[in-house]
Order: structure tokens, then C-alpha cells, then sequence
RNA sequence: GUGGAUAUAGCGUAGUUGGUUAACGCGUCAGAUUGUGGUUCUGAAGAUCGUCGGUUCGAGUCCGACUAUCCACCCCA
């Protein structure tokens, strides 16, 4: 026990008994992507440090302090990703995606990588959903990119969400805004706590959402970003939030959400949980028109949002909803001696050919102890193959929910077996009675072609 | 990096003012007249009580250190 190795700290097992949420999320995270004409891409879950270092900002946190970095046996550094865009955005790059028309929708599933103190709703290793769309400027493209996001919510049962916005700016009225900050706390920096007293200088906006009483006393007076964007940035975002209100999603400005990312520009937003804890931003994203360039492309505006599996999942729970249980076994095979567990493997092997889940016996268990495992996998139906099965040719189709019991003639099948007459064991009469009963039990699902 | 809490079988818990073989539920395995599940009943396996050290005649129970986990700050998904 004690000498057993564990998982790294801030890792998580998904066990199978919790995989099918994933797989439930999952789902539905791409359909709705791709619904909105996102295409999926794939870029690798290592990459150059410098690629990170130039698009969070050297003196970020996450560059600064979170970054799994490794050096391999040459003189280049890797980080595992941090997060999705940056990657995205240099594969697009790379294999010339933004020169082939715009807008360019891609989204992505990717196993992100921090190294930071673990506590509710956050890991070490997190799965995060995203999107990214580059190549337009259109208030359009910001609602669309927050419809998609509060879609996804939405189809997993979560109502409880708010969704909160705010404009930061372009690279010119934040840096007013930056200086008006300044003045405005200078005369209080004796009252500031420390690490604020250090933002004043790095980034004042930052003040705005600390959580010491004190500090959020003097910064309740502090003025608004939305009071400084230039024309440009208060017409974008009057339109994005007079399209929002045309799609009837709600929101709520709040003029101190500051993302913690350098590149973000113009429109932020999030959408917090209050049932998780105090990680509660279930999706975070914006706009960042400075990203491309500043990664070697043209200037390309983009935007994009990030959405964390684990807390959306956690979110899910809370709210109570319910998923779908996995797939479990059609039929569960019986056998009773070493020449009926023969047969049985074959059969399980056909029952599996023909699109059904099977199982038989492997561990040499008798009758009841076998009739309790179907149970246990949820087996549809079970069918006991032993002596007399064998020499009377007949055996029999038990029902498990229902109990009911359907004689199926073993003749042809059992030549059919030693034959590996697949298919005509299904075409024959046991084939369509095992079909006829299993598909009973899923009468919605539709026959693929052919 | 800074705080706070917790640490007993696979999981969830109980263990009274420190006292002989550490209890219960779930789960697992096996039986309840010999080839049939879900309910019920019975039984079994499974814990060096996070680790190390200290106090004591004696510690799961008190003290200390360490480690891990959880929660919060920070930051973010």
C-alpha cells in the first residue's frame, strides 16, 4: 500500500464508472461547434517555450511561474500546452490556413498543462473545449463566438450560468484608461495592499478586482473603461450588445472583468457558475486582434473562447443533471462446462460481428454467480449453453427485464460456429431472434445502409 | 508562494474522559438441497488506524514534525 505509486498531484483518473460524462460533453461540445461551422484541428500538446512566452507575455503568470517546461537533449526547450490558442494560432500560421479565406472557424479538445496549487475546479492537468475564428472585425463574429458558448451550456442543461462582459479596448484607450487608473490611486497607495501597490505599476486594472475590503472600498470609485474606449470600441461594443439582446442572450456588463492574458483586446467575456466553488468561470474568452501579428502574421483580428471540461462537468452536477449511462452488454452468454465455454466464445464472437455487445464467461464461474455478473452489466438478455443445451439442441433467450424466456434452436448455429458461418447464423433463425429481441429493447435507433 | 481544515478496509463512515481480538454500511467473494439474476438471510476475505518520533504501564484516541488531500488567497478554464 504504502510503497504504491500515485498520481501526480492535480491529476485526475477518470474511471468508467465517470467516463461516459466526458464522452456525453464531449459530444455535444463538437456537434455544437460544428453546427456553427467550426471544423476541428489537432495541433500537439508540446511546444516551443518561445511560442508561449510570446503570445501570454513574458511577465504573465502563466509564463512566469505555471509552465511545464522541458529541455530535451538539444538546445531547445518545450512546454506542455498551457492553453489552446497560442497553439492554434501557429499552426494556422504554419500551414498557411490564413491565407485561404476568411473567416477561418477552427475548434479544438486538448489537455492543458499548468503548474499551479490545486483546489476545486482547478487541475494541473485540465481538459479545456475551444474555438478560435480569424479574419473578421464584425460585432457579428463576438456575439456569434458568445451564442456558440452559451449554446453549449445550454444543451448541457445549465441555466444557472451568467454570462459576463465587458470591453477592454484597443491598445489606445486602454492605455488611457491605464493612466487614468494611475491618477485615480496614486493618492491611496499608502492604503493599497501590498501586491496592489505593486499592480498600480505593472497593471492598474488588475486593482479592480482585488478582494481586500480595503482595496475594493477605494476601487468602488475608480473610474470605468467604459468611459474611456474611443469611438471605435464603444461602437463595436454597443452593437455586440444590441446583437446579443436581438438572440435573447442574457448578460450583464461588468466593467472589472480584466483577462489575465496580454493579447486580449476589445470584447472579454465570461461565463461563471456559482454552484463550483470559487473557480467559477466555466468558459472565458474574447477578442484579440494583436494575437496574429504578434506571432509573425499579418494583422488578423480573431477571437476565440476557452471552456474547461472539468468545470463545466462539475457545473453539471450541481445542477442535478443526469447522463446517460453507458452503453451496456446485449447479451451475456452462460456457458456451463469446458465444451459449452467453447462454443460460447464463438458465439459471443458472431454476436459481436453482427453489431451487438457480448460477454461470456472468463473467470470459470458457476450458474448463479454468472446470472449475477449479467446483472450487475446490465445484460439485456442471457443465454445459458450447457449439457442438455448442447445435446438437445435448444437453448434459451432470457429476457432480463422482463424475465420472459424465448426457445432458440441451436442446430444451425452450432454449425454454424464450427463453420464461422457468420453471416448465415444471422441470417438464420436464431440470428433474427436475438436481432428482433435486442433491437426491441432500442426500437429508435435507426438500421445504418445496407 | 501564503493561509485554514482533514488523514481509520476498494468507497463512505463510527470509534465515547487514551485500556484486552478496531465497529458499521456499500462493494467484492461464497452459500441458502445439487442448471438461472435483481429482494432477503448467512458466512468469508479485506485495515501494520497517512508516515516518523514523543508522552504513558498502555494511543486510532494526547503532543510534535513530515507527507498527502481538500478548501481559500493568487491566477485562471
Amino acid at each position: 500500500m504504502s510503497n504504491q505509486i500515485k498520481r501526480p498531484k492535480g491529476t485526475q483518473d477518470i474511471l468508467p464508472s465517470e467516463a461516459a460524462k466526458w464522452r456525453t460533453v464531449e459530444d455535444a461540445v463538437r456537434e455544437a461547434a460544428e453546427q456553427f461551422g467550426f471544423r476541428e484541428i489537432r495541433t500537439p500538446d508540446f511546444e516551443e517555450t518561445g511560442l508561449y512566452v510570446r503570445s501570454a507575455g513574458a511577465t504573465s503568470d502563466v509564463v512566469t511561474k505555471e509552465m511545464y517546461t522541458v529541455s530535451s537533449t538539444g538546445d531547445s526547450s518545450f512546454t506542455l500546452r498551457p492553453e489552446g490558442t497560442a497553439g492554434v494560432v501557429r499552426a494556422m500560421l504554419e500551414n498557411g490556413l490564413m491565407n485561404e479565406g476568411f473567416p477561418q472557424k477552427v475548434y479544438y479538445l486538448a489537455q492543458c498543462y499548468r503548474h499551479e496549487k490545486p483546489q476545486a475546479g482547478r487541475y494541473r492537468e485540465f481538459k479545456q473545449f475551444g474555438v478560435e475564428m480569424f479574419g473578421t472585425q464584425s460585432p457579428y463574429a463576438d456575439a456569434e463566438i458568445i451564442l456558440l458558448a452559451s449554446t453549449v451550456l445550454e444543451r448541457c442543461g445549465l441555466e444557472n450560468v451568467t454570462l459576463h462582459i465587458n470591453s477592454i479596448g484597443c491598445p489606445e484607450c486602454r492605455a488611457k484608461y491605464r493612466e487614468a487608473l494611475r491618477s485615480f490611486f496614486l493618492p491611496h497607495v499608502e492604503e493599497l495592499c501590498p501586491t496592489c501597490r505593486e499592480r498600480l505599476d505593472k497593471n492598474p486594472m488588475r486593482l479592480l478586482d482585488c478582494k481586500s475590503p480595503i482595496c475594493k472600498g477605494i476601487a468602488a470609485g475608480a473610474p470605468l473603461i467604459t468611459n474611456y474606449l474611443c469611438d471605435g470600441c464603444r461602437e463595436h461594443f454597443d452593437a455586440l450588445k444590441e446583437i446579443l439582446t436581438e438572440y435573447g442572450v442574457e448578460f450583464t456588463v461588468d466593467p472589472k472583468i480584466v483577462r489575465g492574458l496580454d493579447y486580449y483586446t476589445k470584447t472579454v467575456f465570461e461565463f461563471i457558475s456559482q454552484d463550483i466553488g470559487s473557480q467559477g468561470t466555466v468558459c472565458g474568452g474574447g477578442r484579440y486582434d494583436g494575437l496574429v501579428s504578434e506571432l509573425g502574421g499579418q494583422q488578423v483580428p480573431a477571437l476565440g473562447f476557452g471552456l474547461g471540461l472539468e468545470r463545466l462537468i462539475m457545473t453539471m452536477e450541481a445542477a442535478g443533471v443526469e447522463f446517460e449511462p453507458a452503453k451496456t452488454c446485449d447479451l451475456y452468454i452462460a456457458p456451463m462446462g469446458a465444451e459449452a465455454q467453447k462454443k460460447s466464445a464463438l458465439l459471443a464472437d458472431a454476436v459481436r460481428r453482427a453489431g451487438y455487445a457480448a460477454e461470456t464467461d472468463l473467470v470459470g464461474r458457476g450458474i448463479k454467480p454468472q446470472m449475477r455478473y449479467a446483472d450487475k452489466i446490465k445484460a439485456k438478455f442471457v443465454c445459458v449453453i450447457g449439457d442438455n443445451e448442447l445435446s438437445c439442441g435448444e437453448a434459451k433467450l432470457k429476457n432480463m427485464a422482463t424475465g420472459e424466456e424465448t426457445p432458440v434452436k441451436l442446430e444451425e448455429f452450432m454449425t454454424g460456429f464450427s463453420n464461422l458461418m457468420l453471416n448465415e447464423i444471422f441470417d438464420g433463425e436464431l440470428g433474427e431472434t436475438i436481432g428482433r429481441l435486442v433491437e426491441g429493447l432500442e426500437p429508435a435507433e435507426e438500421q445504418p445502409e445496407g
